[in-house]
DNA sequence: AATGAATGAGACTTCATTCAT
DNA sequence: AATGAATGAAGTCTCATTCAT
């Protein structure tokens, strides 16, 4: 008489893209819960993998976080480098500026909060502000494509500020919601006054 | 019979400032451990209350937080209104606007963490996104004591990016953290193209 | 509808001798399993108390031990002294010591094994070495009540050895074990050679 | 076409002293941490050893450790062997037992913590005290080259206790550590009373 | 009104062992 | 023959919250 229908025994022995999937059920789960309810627990249940994997793939909390963000910064980073790569002029790039910031893209609730939980690690640790110190370098450097390396630096911190502030800001008639005002701005700093 | 020799007792009955005491403690914990960080046990201790205390004055961590954020905000949107109100005219204010990026007032250490600790808490809940919307028209208000509307919008947002950007971003040579360089940024921000 | 017999509910509500009664499972769980075997699950089991119990009456394992030890260490020191209070003179108590050593009342497996966990743990650390320390100092006290101190340490040194090899040595018919040897022994040590 | 570059791989293939050095490790890691904090992990580590070596090797922790515990009471044995070995006549031997005592050789911190850890496995388990007795056994016919079986048993019995409250106990002025107290003792153990 | 005691849930980690290679 | 990958069990500890006083 055979056992009453054995416990399925997961199998799944060698998985080589497990460190990969843990990362991403890393993101998921702070976007979902924030790097303060990141837990082993709930990045395992994600990633649909025992706990005990966990510490086995990651040191710890820490390691995985780092990675997480690292991964993070880059893809966002790429996606600002393949557009502005794609901008002829300067003024093209300037248009993909203002898009960038009015198109909701960046404004993703999830980009919103990995953003600010990065920085929030990095404002206290400075192994996460080496991931923000590579993502600003990498924007600035795409940006001097087109632009003087002091305008890029200002373009960048305006993208940041306006960003936030889209974000955080109660929506009015006069926002920085407005495509208009965003638009303005970008032509003034990038305009050199007399 | 008197009692043999009681130990001095803890009298603290009845103080009045035990919830403002414990809302302060509150900031110097998520300085000290973030919000993740935060406890109600280490900001019992923190300041110096009975762990009871925690859960008789607040709700929960959830009201603690909030009211602490609310606090932290009042206070440095209050510096800076301060700051306007002294400035006489429009070249003043700017100035002003400069100084507050490039000295290290808005840079501690202890504002930095907040500030980002705040944005990440108001990138996923409303009630905390109430917070920064007060803020932010805080200082958009002061700055239209000086500026037209969609001009002070701009401004703060450059402020915004320009802190940022000199916070978490490597330092160079050419630096958000020269000078000069936020002084022509602000100086182009607030200037129309012909 | 009444609920079907909901779980009995624990309610036992501030239970003073808590403490006390953890201590006392300690020392069994180490007779049963040893120091390394020793777990604030296990404790707790024994002591039937919840888990959380353990650390919010004792900072860790480590002051539970040493407070576990500590209880043991005067017990058994208790006894000994009561031990040789009741002996009359010098003949009576070096009976006594004869009778202690070959009687099986120190060679319980419970005080043996108890014994060597404690000297285990003070022979790499201070904190249990004060233990033994007191131990052996108010052994020498107790002896000193009928011997002279040099001829009290050499006593007291000799029950140990004895003891030690009556457990830890294979029996034979000339054994440690032989009470004739045994009380040789102490003739001998507290004889001052002409 | 070749590899690219390959790493130089680790060889140790065929490492024939593996046993041996896990052994070593295995003791090592016992004076540093204590049988309770010895785990297959940190042997391995200690042994610069792979994890899966561990259980390949041994059936357990337990077959490793009673191979570790053998090891180093025959190496302790044999010390002692030698050292009456090398004594001509009893009086030389009950000096060299002396000075054995006294010197700081046994005492060793590595010896004191191993030792202890020995006799506490061996007061749980009989296949620990298989060893501590073959040692007991082997100091007492080393004894007998020069001392009759009883006498023989009585020092080796007084070489413990003195050891042992030599490292336990408390230094003062009239102590355990006085090596004139211990040559007494050792006189006096040796003296049949007439 | 205020708090010390208590506790169940869940945090991170370490572990011995199994197994595919 | 040997080992890296994997995992479930169990370890210690911290936590928010409840409750009797």
């Amino acid at each position: 008489m055979p056992e009453p229908a054995a416990a399925p025994r997961r199998p799944r022995r060698t998985d080589p893209e497990r460190r990969d999937r843990i990362i991403d059920a890393c993101l998921d789960v702070v976007v979902a819960a924030g790097v303060s309810g990141t837990s082993h627990r709930r990045v395992a249940e994600a990633a649909d993998v025992p706990l005990g994997s966990m510490t086995y793939h990651f040191t710890g909390m820490d390691e995985l976080l780092r990675e997480a963000f690292t991964r993070y910064a880059r893809t966002v980073s790429d996606r600002f480098e393949a557009r502005m790569a794609a901008a002829p002029d300067a003024e093209a790039a300037k248009r993909a500026v203002v898009d960038l910031i009015t198109s909701d893209v960046v404004t993703t609730r999830r980009e919103l909060v990995l953003t600010h939980e990065l920085y929030t690690l990095a404002a206290r640790d400075p192994a996460f502000r080496d991931i923000t110190n590579a993502w600003m370098a990498r924007s600035r450097r795409a940006l001097e494509r087109h632009l003087d390396p002091p305008t890029a630096r200002m373009v960048d911190a305006l993208i940041e500020g306006l960003t936030i502030h889209r974000a955080l800001d109660a929506p009015s008639e006069l926002a920085a919601h407005d495509a208009g005002l965003v638009a303005d701005a970008v032509e003034r700093i990038t305009t050199r006054p007399r």
